[in-house]
DNA sequence: GGGGTACCATACGCTGGCGTATTGTCCACC
DNA sequence: GGTGGACAATACGCCAGCGTATGGTACCCC
């Protein structure tokens, strides 16, 4: 086994995180996973608080651009962008919608990760907003469906979590005719 | 104090459970907070899981029937009766909410809550597809159309448990416009 | 080849919480 | 007024996990 850097910690502790949530990310057991001991682990780290936290952060990274970026460059129309982002949300894998609840209820406990879910949240928001906007939304209707929106696809992901089957293609077809709706 | 009954250690649990989540719930803590030792606790109970599966179950009881009983009895128009179904579920109070939840974060952890809870999913469901269906909507859409608000009021829990403002009359407004058109 | 730096192992003390065993106190009823 | 049952206190052994301290290895660089 070759040393391991923060980041093999962090991956290993979002892995963990996302199945099972913040509580269950303890330094000890993840040490035995990645075959080392925890004087490792507080080699890297200053203490477990600190590992959350970079756990959060490295969330936000990943969580806010990549999927506006391809959903801009899969579509043109904004009708076609809004299914683009359907099928980059609603049809993401388990451990993505599961790490996305696992985040949310952490937030709930914790400050910094509440202030980073809430960053991330707006930072959606305002791109589904205006993505309903180029489809000829009004500007304060469009805000209002955004939300709706972020909502259902908070709730199909807690839901996901504990072994509801995904929205269906009907279903989805189904929102997207609703939010488009004059 | 008055002695215990095992409901005060399930409504003391349920509380802690709520606001923190199931990891929360301990046993000598708790105990503490309702003036005893923990010498009561396993008079009334088993253990730590059996605690946690009564909490649920009284959840499931109070969770079902309660709502739709007051949204039957509060209009007789099924528009109305959706608009009423509105105001007691994302009016419900905070800790309501953060219960609904708790129990779903744990119901991907623990499978009696799993079961528990899918158990209530499938009956909210079956209220609400019937009330759309009542509406006008036919029958199939209406399922999915239940199926999305669903999504959307526990994604709506879900993140005021983190502080996010609750949605306001006018998306609610939207949301019940959508949900009705043909 | 000696010393620094980066990374890891081991050992330790400590806390919080679990579950059990034992004993104690009411109170009800005969 | 003694006895049994409902409820609780106390004390115990145990384990998981935290954070610290200290020492060990490997490699790099002069």
């Amino acid at each position: 086994m070759a040393k391991l850097s923060a980041d093999d910690w962090i991956a290993a502790a979002a892995a963990r995180f996302g199945e099972h949530g913040a509580d269950a990310v303890r330094i000890e057991p993840l040490a035995k996973s990645l075959g080392v001991s925890k004087g490792s682990f507080y080699w890297h780290f200053k203490d477990r608080a600190a590992l959350l936290g970079a756990v959060v952060d490295a969330w936000e990274q990943r969580g806010t651009l990549e999927i506006i970026e391809g959903v801009r460059a899969a579509a043109d129309d904004p009708a076609d962008q809004l299914w683009a982002l359907f099928e980059r949300t609603f049809g993401t894998p388990t451990s993505v919608d599961m790490f996305e609840t696992a985040v949310r209820s952490w937030a709930s406990q914790d400050p910094h990760a509440r202030k980073l879910t809430k960053r991330v949240d707006r930072k959606r928001l305002a791109f589904v907003a205006g993505l309903l906007q180029a489809a000829g939304i009004p500007k304060a209707e469009a805000k209002r469906r955004a939300e709706l929106l972020y909502c259902t696809l908070i709730g199909e992901f807690l839901q996901r979590s504990y072994g509801k089957q995904r929205l269906d293609r009907g279903s989805l077809r189904s929102l997207h005719r609703l939010l488009l709706t004059m």
